[in-house]
DNA sequence: CAATAAATATGCGCTGCGCACATATATAGG
DNA sequence: CCTATATATGTGCGCAGCGCATATTTATTG
């Protein structure tokens, strides 16, 4: 039953991306991966636009111009790095403000799902959301992006330890 | 540790959705809720619009013009229906076969996932993914919503039960 | 000190979607 | 029976998010 236990979890990722695509929605009022740069931004700060961009798997100009946005909302500034060529991106105290309220509202849509399975259920979850995604394989940077929305803050025994690096 | 145990949820939710939407990309070189409609109206033919409207949660326009361009791709006709102000959206052929190969290939991007795990975990997975599911409330809309991608054929003893009714 | 590589930025266009509005058909009330 | 309202679809218009092609600046290498 492979096929079928597999059909859930697609079905249950659906129903969980959607929960945290409104909830970044809610504290941004931006869509597509925006809410993401903010998160890593706060996770990294000094980050470049190239990095950015791998991570978030843009082109180039994508991620110039979601950067743009950025800077717009007032949440980002961009400030000079050691290399001239690169952009240092860092938050602004209201970027700083909105992550946190991205990161709760977040935290908000997915505590639910959880908390209808007992503790003990809870736990065994938990160990096999771990495996699912230790198994995952990818570089360092793959790992920046399947954490590019997690908090940081509660994410203890991380299964992708390099974002924590 | 509820809390990490969601953060992890939510990010086994983002890498799934990823690779979810690569698939039915790859499959219909549509975005958004385009692959979605696919396989929804392979599931209900003769839907109208403004049910599958209620199903994906956009606006009338929105989804109008989403089959305007299942219709450009040959994909989906537009029946009279009995009541003569809705529309009957009908899979054509080639419509069939490319949701065919959409469920195929994101069945593909699944299967690797859940086949890391022993048989043993698998089982518990599955019945810890279908109390998730079960638990989430909402109208027999909403079960539509969270299937909407969902494969049909290998989804026996849904937490949802509407969409096979 | 050229020649190449790397990072950022701009012009332009497309896809996906929403708002405001118009039209057509069904249903309900007098 | 016929008007009033509700329901469903479709169109004009614009915006957000993103990619391709290209230009510019700075670092690195031979």
């Amino acid at each position: 039953m492979i096929e079928r236990t597999a059909n859930l979890l697609g079905a249950l990722a659906l129903a969980v991306g959607d929960r945290i695509d409104a909830a970044a929605w809610a504290a941004t009022q931006r869509a597509g991966e925006t809410p993401a740069a903010l998160v890593l931004l706060g996770l990294t700060p000094g980050m470049s636009n190239e990095r950015l961009r791998r991570i978030l798997e843009l082109s180039h100009p994508g991620t110039v111009r979601l950067v743009d946005r950025l800077v717009a909302d007032g949440l980002v500034e961009r400030r000079a790095a050691r290399d001239a060529r690169e952009v240092a991106l860092h938050l602004t105290a209201a970027g700083r403000r909105c992550r946190n309220t991205l990161l709760k509202n977040r935290m908000s849509a997915l505590r639910p799902l959880v908390t209808t399975l007992s503790a003990a259920e809870q736990e065994i979850l938990a160990a096999l959301l771990h495996k699912l995604l230790a198994a995952i394989p990818g570089d360092e940077v793959e790992m920046y992006t399947i954490c590019r929305l997690c908090d940081e803050r509660v994410c203890a025994d991380c299964p992708l330890p390099a974002p924590h690096a």
